[in-house]
DNA sequence: TATCTTGTTAATCG
DNA sequence: ACGATTAACAAGAT
């Protein structure tokens, strides 16, 4: 469940060891996972030389010579810089460099890699979409975006339109250190419980965004992040005593996912 | 075996 | 047009 922290890790990753690599070759085990046809992406970006790698919310965004090559990891994955003797058992698409090292690329379930010409990185829709990063978000723009909503916290946290990376893994501490409920009507937050949420957002990013991401989620060297199950405060720990007050932690369903919450501090 | 899970889009209904 | 809900999609763990 990658996430801003482990999506920044990447980028960064990306952007300091990938950078003047050149494509030799590229293998494509899961076509659906692509926005052309194969061929199509391969004639694409074969012989492209890597530059600078930026991320939008969950899309990681790689300039390249010849064009944009962009990915998305779904609900989590690897982006692993290995050899072709190295290779890890589970890939979907392998980039082989000139250097004789390859990267491979891995969606546990659903994931995009997809490719756009140099000219045409706007008409991609599901980057082009997408509302600012939620650390570049400053409390008048969040209190404006508030504004312009019906709906109810949770959903509108997780609307990538609105705000880009948050995820439904980091939400519950969010909304923790909030002490806000998840199913609270927007249109019901006063000017001081924005200011929380915004609070909120920085205080359950931040400390994960330090440590290169969370344990679930492998750097390029496939080392895992330094943000352990022991850092979150109320995410996936049902039944245990919430830091604050120690009322158990429930799980509550939100819409078609789940949330963890604090029934005493995070009141509707 | 049946159910759950991290993301995103599209379709539908009110 | 908007908000809510559901299903679908390429898996894997329990």
């Amino acid at each position: 469940m990658p996430e801003i922290p482990e999506i920044a890790a990447r980028a960064s990753e990306m952007n300091a060891e990938l950078r003047g690599k050149t494509i030799l070759n590229l293998e494509v085990l899961q076509p659906k996972c692509l926005n052309i046809a194969a061929g199509d992406f391969i004639t694409a970006l074969t012989g492209a030389e890597l530059k600078g790698t930026t991320y939008h919310g969950k899309w990681l965004i790689t300039e390249t010579s010849q064009g944009w090559f962009l990915l998305n990891l779904g609900m989590g994955g690897e982006i692993l810089l290995v050899t072709r003797q190295t290779l890890p058992e589970k890939r979907r698409i392998i980039l082989d460099f000139t250097d004789g090292s390859s990267l491979a690329i891995n969606f546990w379930w659903f994931g995009y890699a997809h490719y756009m010409a140099a000219d045409r990185l706007s008409e991609h829709k599901m980057t082009a979409q997408l509302g600012p990063n939620a650390m570049d978000l400053d409390v008048d723009k969040l209190r404006i975006l508030i504004k312009s909503q019906r709906t109810r916290l949770k959903t509108f946290l997780l609307d990538q339109s609105k705000i880009a990376g948050i995820g439904n893994a980091y939400i519950h501490d969010i909304l923790f250190l909030a002490r806000l409920h998840p199913l609270r009507p927007l249109a019901s937050l006063s000017e001081e419980e924005i200011a929380h949420l915004y609070q909120g957002i920085h205080a359950g990013l931040q400390p994960s965004i330090d440590k290169g991401g969370a344990f679930y989620e492998l750097n390029l060297h496939g080392q895992k992040g330094g943000f352990v199950l022991e850092e979150i405060l109320i995410g996936y720990k049902e039944g245990q005593p919430c830091p604050v007050c120690g009322t158990p932690i429930q799980k509550i369903k939100t819409g078609s996912n789940s949330s963890f919450i604090c029934a005493t501090c995070q009141v509707i």
